[in-house]
DNA sequence: CCTTGCCTTAAACCTATGTTGAAGGTCTAA
DNA sequence: TTAGACCTTCAACATAGGTTTAAGGCAAGG
């Protein structure tokens, strides 16, 4: 059983012009053609859909992914060239995970800000005196208080 | 004390030709001239550059952080505004980070299925007989080796 | 037979986020 | 006083990842 790109499309919340155009890139050069020229998908095809809809979430580029796809259709001699590079892929995501956590944890040192800043009514009370100017105080401050948040120490270089 | 574009360029690692990309978007409206016409950098504007920097590297397009700024720009009248704009950021970076989480959990399924392979020699062991196609019993034989993933279950239909 | 709804390709267009280059100003040290 | 190292603006260019549009083919229903 078949698939058109317009169900595929809706199956798999991709736009046809996105089918396309990873088509046109060497993402699906296992994707069959009827004798009319339109693309049939098979059952597989969408699994193999599935590996290269997480690898672009995952923020590899579609030049690479179709690098990878290629390994695939090589057949065995490549598995352990393929496993390699999702070992690279999942080491790459593990770093933007703690990226993201260390945005996080200074988000949360500005909320502690402005949350203080809102119960004095005002945010001078973090300015150093007479200046509109941040006073470092406060970041020290909000480390003694969270001392957890020593992963954006980073961003006090005082 | 001031900082020229060249040296703020080099202590924060942004290009200079990014701080004026910021500038002429209305990231820097807090930064002054010199009689010559040159930026003048002060430490409180570093102070304002990580706030960008974080949202940048938040996901945030440079149009909302110029918005925030200009909210800061404005007074103690817009401090739970802004709260508000730092919890919104906050929530999008943790589905961020659920998301990565989830490709994570995908990609570790990926490399059982090629390690396996790669122990038996050959990836036909995950195929149905006589196919080259996937054998959905695959992904339910993982899930038995490892409940903890059904993170990604979402990805197993059948 | 004609309309509707799919599908095809190729090429032009779009958005975000910068980068690069041209043309010129200022300051400092030799 | 001239060379070098900065800085300025403005405009053109670049890149990724699509989207849109134009022009056309095939098949089914009325």
């Amino acid at each position: 059983m078949t698939y058109r790109i317009g169900e595929v499309a809706k199956k798999l919340g991709i736009s046809t012009s996105a089918l396309r155009f990873y088509d046109a890139h060497g993402l699906l050069p296992f994707v069959q053609r009827d004798a009319q020229g339109n693309r049939e998908f098979t059952d597989n095809d969408l699994n193999y859909l599935d590996v290269i809809t997480v690898l672009k979430k995952s923020g590899v580029p579609v030049a690479t992914i179709a690098d990878f796809i290629k390994l695939c259709m090589q057949g065995d001699d490549t598995l352990v060239q393929r496993y390699a590079y999702l070992e690279d892929t999942e080491q790459a995501l593990d770093e933007q995970i703690r990226a993201l956590k260390r945005q996080k944890a200074f988000l949360k040192f500005k909320q502690w800000y402005y949350q203080t800043a809102i119960e004095a009514g005002t945010e001078t009370i973090h300015f150093k005196a007479g200046t509109h100017d941040f006073d470092p105080e406060a970041k020290r401050e909000y480390l003694r208080l969270h001392p957890e948040a020593v992963d954006f120490a980073h961003f006090v270089e005082d």
